[in-house]
DNA sequence: TTGTACGCGTTATCAT
DNA sequence: ATGATAACGCGTACAA
């Protein structure tokens, strides 16, 4: 009922005077401390509950230094595997006592480098960032102890923490499963691989790895590349290696999302799966138990993954300067019927 | 370099200091007020820039009472059509200034009305909430001025701003689209029928308005129910509908992930779409036009949504007692190869 | 053009 | 067990 001019908020000193008591003492029973009568603590709780009045964060945050937010920055949250892997991020981080701000970064190294920016400035507690583009992202770290972790994608060599997929071994076991099912000619279709850290070419080394294991060779090179990871490219892709009039009878996509583009492709030339040419994705969005033909696909943790990556958050909070530490998802080798 | 005792923060008095200038003067400048001569904006400039400062939200907020927080409260943000939407939002909050805060609900009344609670005990300036079972919020509102819009599901009747789908008209224009295509007798699969506010209820209306208008009756009630709004539970449906022993030669699905679990089990039943059966969604989840066969749907302007929640909560905070409003999303309807 | 004093709502410290 | 006071970092109003 009693406002405070600013902002028709009402503050702890309304309900300290509602109450008949000083404002720290409120602030003792907001906080459940002890050292509040019974009598005076149901009194201050029967004048909060009167007046509606909500502990003011930004104050709380004034002093304490911390915001209890933490920052996600994917690159679209509108993709499966994304909105999926956000969804047990928010969870795992409410378990943690974080809330969670999301950022969209479009993929673009300027976009993952402003998440960064913004999350400082902004005063998350932390930030987890799964990048895709970025490579170096040494000038807007600054403050080797803000609590940033890398989660699924680039790997910067120990300069973060890092979640990381199981990139190579996924793919690996992936393209090994196809050989098993009798396949010969396998090809990929994934992004245009660039540099080092990047995780199209971590799960292109991991195919390559198994080609050579089961004395498969991929030449002329059976790579089709990708603009982007969406299910439109991954259309395009099949399309194209349709076209080409190789003799292809095995195929691995770079992520599920390819992987549902890449179907349609192959559909659209006539051409069936797993009769005509076996697929198998990455990522196991909820999506692929349920399309027709059920997809194949490298299923890491994602719930693990989460958890990791908040719990490193945490970690770091208490101890900014500890040494940073890369941990690899479990995955499971997901067989349906896109590889029967 | 040079820190505050408090929490290793740089604040705006040891920029000035390093800058030899007052505070108010590197305020001034951050805030890209005039009133400052050049030199001494670009000594503040370099001194900004070497000590790391960043302005402290927190305190900002505290002053003017405004966050600059969104809230966003979804069922699950792993859902694609959650997910989708949530981009749209984010988007649209950025271009207004805002930053989004997602919140899932699970779809229970219980958190949503958490989230509204939520919302305002972390000041959030303002709440878009896209709830399925709440049905009447009138106790959590409490603040009549709390800019409180709700996105896309249940309608309560002019007590907030709402940003509708066009849920009986879209309905009624597949079911309808059924027909012209020769179905005779059409299915839904959808939740269960339980109040006047349901979405599913609206959507079942525009269902039957377009069995009566083309003289189709549906008797007995070809309405298969689900418990969610899953792939899962439209699979179950799906497969209960051919169990059933009833003829049906279309089936209109209440979303299109429902819609994708339905194209399963018809599968698992042996069932081709559009051959045997053919089935329409609603939503326009971006895998429809990539799955096989490619799903007919209802797709509302999901853009034009998001852009609507934001504006209209910018406009109540300006304005925090206008009379609310309800907006309902234009749709078109995709004709795909599930219905040809 | 620049500086000072004060208040925003909360909490830590110290006193009673 | 309770209260007074002083920060936290920024912005506003006013003074210089």
């Amino acid at each position: 009922m009693s406002q405070n001019a600013g902002h028709g908020m009402v503050t702890m000193n309304d309900v300290a005077r509602l109450a008949g008591v000083s404002k720290m003492t409120v602030s003792n029973v907001v906080n459940n401390r002890d050292g509040v009568g019974d009598v005076v603590r149901q009194r201050v709780l029967e004048a909060i509950r009167r007046s509606g009045y909500r502990v003011n964060v930004s104050a709380r945050t004034l002093k304490s230094g911390r915001t209890g937010v933490i920052g996600l920055a994917v690159p679209e949250i509108g993709l499966p595997y994304f909105g999926h892997l956000a969804a047990h991020v928010i969870e795992a981080a409410g378990r943690q006592g974080f809330h969670v701000s999301i950022e969209q970064t479009g993929a673009a190294a300027a976009g993952e480098a402003d998440a960064i920016a913004h999350s400082r400035t902004l005063h998350f507690d932390g930030l987890i960032l799964s990048a895709v583009a970025l490579d170096r992202p040494d000038e807007q770290l600054g403050d080797a102890g803000y609590p940033l972790v890398m989660l699924g994608e680039q790997d910067f060599g120990g300069r973060f923490d890092h979640v990381a997929m199981p990139n190579e071994e996924g793919t690996k076991a992936a393209t090994a499963h196809l050989a098993d099912q009798g396949c010969r000619r396998i090809a990929i279709v994934t992004g245009r691989v660039l540099d080092d850290v990047n995780m199209v070419t971590r799960r292109y080394r991991g195919y390559l790895a198994a080609l050579a294991e089961r004395g498969l060779d991929a030449d002329p090179p059976l790579l089709f590349p990708l603009n982007d990871a969406s299910m439109e490219a991954g259309r395009d892709a099949a399309c194209r290696m349709v076209d080409s009039g190789l003799e292809i009878d095995g195929v691995v996509a770079v992520t599920d999302t390819v992987a549902l583009g890449v179907l349609r492709g192959l559909a659209d030339r006539g051409l069936r799966v797993p009769g005509d040419v076996r697929l198998i994705g990455f990522d196991d969005v909820p999506e692929s138990r349920f399309i027709v033909p059920s997809l194949s696909t490298v299923a890491p943790d994602h719930r693990w993954m989460a958890e990791r990556a908040v719990e490193l958050v945490a970690e770091r909070i208490r101890a900014p300067l500890r040494p940073t530490g890369r941990y690899v998802a479990p995955f499971e080798l997901m067989i349906r019927e896109s590889t029967r």
